[in-house]
DNA sequence: TGTTAATATGTTAACGATAACATATTAGAG
DNA sequence: CTCTAATATGTTATCGTTAACATATTAACA
């Protein structure tokens, strides 16, 4: 039913190495037989068995993502610009998700090595252990790490300079002349949330102010609720934040509705700086967060793995993510009494 | 380096057929060298190479899903219920993503048949021309389609109710004295489109409302800035709505800003129901949505195309999905003047 | 104590594409 | 008009796994 090689080949009355010679232009074929040959797979519709060349050639052509799965959009969008990138570059990718905690990674590691991935793309992931790393190591499977701040040998990264904004977006409020500044982040053990919370930390010693522990919010996920209750916290504290730097969008939302709901505005009652710069645009009003550059990574991320797969050498590449401060002036001029 | 069965057959001192049997459980083995064998499998670490049991077998493992690349989180949500089904049933999913009247889709699906996936998931798709299902078809790769309302030979469906629960959401807001309700939705030819519209205007008849063309907005695309434009219409009609009826939780983001800056209150003001319900929770005040039961969704059309692959049946099946009215109370008791 | 049935294990031809290695044929140089 | 090189085409082993088809050993029953 399906038209191969073969069924080509026979049609046009040559053998197999000559349909191959027209199919990957190259080898000598004469251009009578390389015209009827063009026209028999253009009419029989043929399309090469990714599955048998993945055999033949070692190269499925396919890549992992593995990521997890919670409401930071940031990981939504990183898989959706990996997914760009790839296909720009003729591969695909077979996505899995895990839930943090569950210790699913390495059935789904297995899985992926299963298909014979040409690399795997893994993003922020704690809790994945350095033996499952070397595993794919020794496999020969090139590894790109996104948001992994420490070094691996053979096993490229992308670092996303989260202190560093984090410390900027920070400074931005201080410099508004904001001093009670309040924290809502993820009690994800991760770079990504302890950057951002040191940032935080950073910019508030810098400017000599004391971090108030009732200010320092770290909520148990990502969720309009967790933020719901932060805000609650923060709103019955002796002493209220004047603004608040939260590590994701979806805090933002969550912390709004209870601003709503008690009459507060912003920023005229209360400044905000969101994170992943995905929900903030969609908020009354919208509010400045801090802005990753997905498409940018996903692309990198890509052009890593695909290095790594032509010249697996043992040095490990870094390349460095600037996110960005998408000003949406929710952060207003605080006078201090 | 990456080990195989004739690795473990070798360590074992057996050949290939004695460890398939292990492998799979079947035929005769003895104890002692079933033992042995699986010991082996374990220290090892052999994990049997799917693109050799593809080529073998001619089954992938792999399903294609085919989506769209929009802000209407919808199809993400789909996306990631099929994502989870699939990997439930020892499946993965190649998803490839296109956009909106570029033309893409034919490459796409031809990446997916090259890949040989076992079946095909297609979501929301109004472009992809009978002929190009026909190819399916013909090569007898199994078609699931979500959200097609006419009926195509060998293809199985599933088919939300959007006119019903339309019809339901707008006679809400009837039922609660509104007369002046406007609609937003989005331009594309498309049933799930077309089916929200006239829901709307099918309750407005029923009520013996006659539609106001200027209460009717068919935006180019999902997305806030079109939410914002078609609210900031609505508002300088000669008769502005009291209420409205949205095809997609992004309007109502566009909507709220905007009611937001003028100072107006939901649903004081105007009363909302928005479609999707996944930004709508995230909204201050969260505003009632008409929710799609995603979870389901995915697992039907998983499971219509794992039937479909062991009963290749002339008939089509036809899985009909019941969304529901999300309820948080934004639409207000109307009292007519 | 044969003879069959059950148990245990091995051999090998596929699956579809690739590429290394033939083997022709033709053309141009000397 | 040879002879080599360029051109044109064909044959076949291989990738890793499966399963149909051997073949061997043991057990059980008459």
């Amino acid at each position: 039913m399906k038209i191969k090689m073969s069924d080509v080949a026979k049609a046009a009355g040559v053998s197999l190495a000559t349909v191959g010679r027209v199919l990957h232009n190259n080898g000598y074929v004469s251009e009578a037989k390389r015209k009827e040959i063009e026209q028999i797979i253009k009419e029989t519709g043929y399309i090469p068995n990714k599955i048998a060349q993945g055999l033949k050639k070692s190269r499925s052509k396919i890549i992992g993502h593995l990521t997890l799965f919670n409401n930071n959009m940031q990981f939504k969008e990183i898989s959706s610009a990996i997914n760009m990138a790839a296909s720009n570059s003729g591969y695909h990718v077979l996505t899995m998700t895990s839930h943090y905690g569950m210790g699913d990674e390495e059935q789904q590691l297995n899985d992926l090595i299963g298909h014979r991935v040409d690399g795997i793309i893994i993003t922020s992931y704690h809790s994945i252990s350095m033996e499952l790393i070397g595993r794919l190591i020794e496999q020969n499977i090139p590894v790109v790490m996104i948001e992994r701040t420490y070094e691996i040998p053979m096993v490229d990264r992308i670092v996303v300079n989260d202190h560093a904004i984090s410390l900027n977006a920070v400074r931005h409020i201080v410099h508004k002349g904001h001093r009670r500044i309040a924290f809502i982040g993820a009690a994800l053990e991760h770079q990504v949330e302890t950057d951002r919370f040191t940032g935080y930390i950073d910019a508030l010693n810098e400017a000599g102010i004391v971090p108030h522990e009732e200010w320092v919010n770290v909520m148990s996920e990502y969720s309009v609720e967790e933020g719901r209750k932060a805000i609650g916290i923060l709103l019955n504290a002796k002493q209220p934040p004047t603004a608040i730097f939260m590590t994701s969008d979806i805090y933002a939302c969550g912390v709004m509705q209870i601003l709503y709901e008690r009459g507060l505005r912003v920023p005229d009652d209360l400044s905000l700086i969101g994170y992943d710069n995905t929900l903030s645009a969609l908020l009354s009003p919208p509010i400045t967060s801090v802005g990753l550059p997905f498409k940018e990574i996903g692309e990198h991320a890509l052009d890593l793995l695909i290095r790594r797969m032509n010249d697996n050498s043992a040095l490990s590449r870094t390349i460095r993510i600037d996110p960005f401060l998408m000003d949406r002036h929710t952060v207003r001029n605080w006078h201090s009494e």
